[in-house]
DNA sequence: CCCATATAGTTGCATCTACAACCTTTATGC
DNA sequence: GCATAAAGGTTGTAGATGCAACTATATGGG
């Protein structure tokens, strides 16, 4: 017994419901591999580190504008990061305001093979499907988190 | 100053990274909007609203299957969503360790709402984006989840 | 210089998620 | 039948996320 919508709304092939999906399998393998490989960090840690690699030092707010999420949530993840020992966190000079994020040593020395791990499930994900097709999928992906960034911000 | 890796990562257009952002926005968008609608319901838990819609009732395990949820993630989210009102649980008569749950007339009563609002959503999501352009991009996607879902398991 | 406002972060609270360990009930093998 | 294995769910624990309210610091206009 199915009830009928007027408006109907097709879940299994809603772009919403299939970037959601991929996102969690995407974070759940990275996460796991990274703990096959003994190296205590998550997905989301992983994220971290890459803007930090590229940008050496980083403000909170700064990674607030790069990652796309919450101050609070940036607060919290940097705590735990730095708890385990990924990050080092110090008050600005000029700013009493600011933490300034960078990496610690361990961080670094383990970012060569995460960043090998991170590419392997890439690679692993995108088997079977043409350079073309899935270039075709990132502009689209890109055009729709431009959207809704307009959308969340309005 | 950058630290330089033997094995770059390009996080800002990884698969990984577009799918977990796109994904978050497309369910604080929802969710937001439901609010604004004056319901409260989140875009997860909207989710398990459409599939009892398709099949009036499921056990717990068909919910994980559909949804792709570890079953303890499941197994919460049904009791929040009972507790708010939204889904009616009970035990199974024929096996007893399963749950049959099912819509609330009051989640009945809304789902019409809740389809226009997550329509809007999609429309507004994919504004912009031929129909050719996004249906490539959902065959991408379905085919990114399907490598996914494999490797997760073995 | 001082007050109003804006900015950078933190904390309380709620939801969502996964993994591991566990309980209960059912199915299987002998 | 009975012992063992498998299946359906729950609970403990931990991380991730958003929103609202808050603190502390900076900035700007009289």
């Amino acid at each position: 017994m199915t009830i009928r919508l007027m408006t109907p709304f097709d879940q299994t092939r809603s772009l919403g419901h299939l970037t959601g999906l991929a996102g969690r399998l995407f974070n759940t393998l990275l996460t796991r591999r990274f703990a096959a490989a003994g190296i205590d960090m998550t997905a989301e840690q992983w994220g971290v580190v890459v803007l930090l690699l590229n940008h050496h030092t980083m403000t909170q707010r700064e990674l607030v504008e790069a990652l796309y999420l919450d101050k609070s949530s940036v607060s919290r993840s940097i705590k735990g990061m730095e708890k385990r020992g990924w990050v080092i966190s110090r008050p600005g000079e000029d700013d009493a305001r600011q933490r300034w994020v960078s990496l610690s040593p361990e961080a670094q020395s383990v970012a060569e093979r995460c960043a090998e791990i991170a590419n392997s499930v890439l690679r692993d994900a995108q088997q079977g499907i043409t350079d073309a097709d899935l270039s075709d999928s990132l502009d689209g992906l890109s055009a729709v988190i431009t959207n809704l960034r307009n959308l969340n911000q309005a």
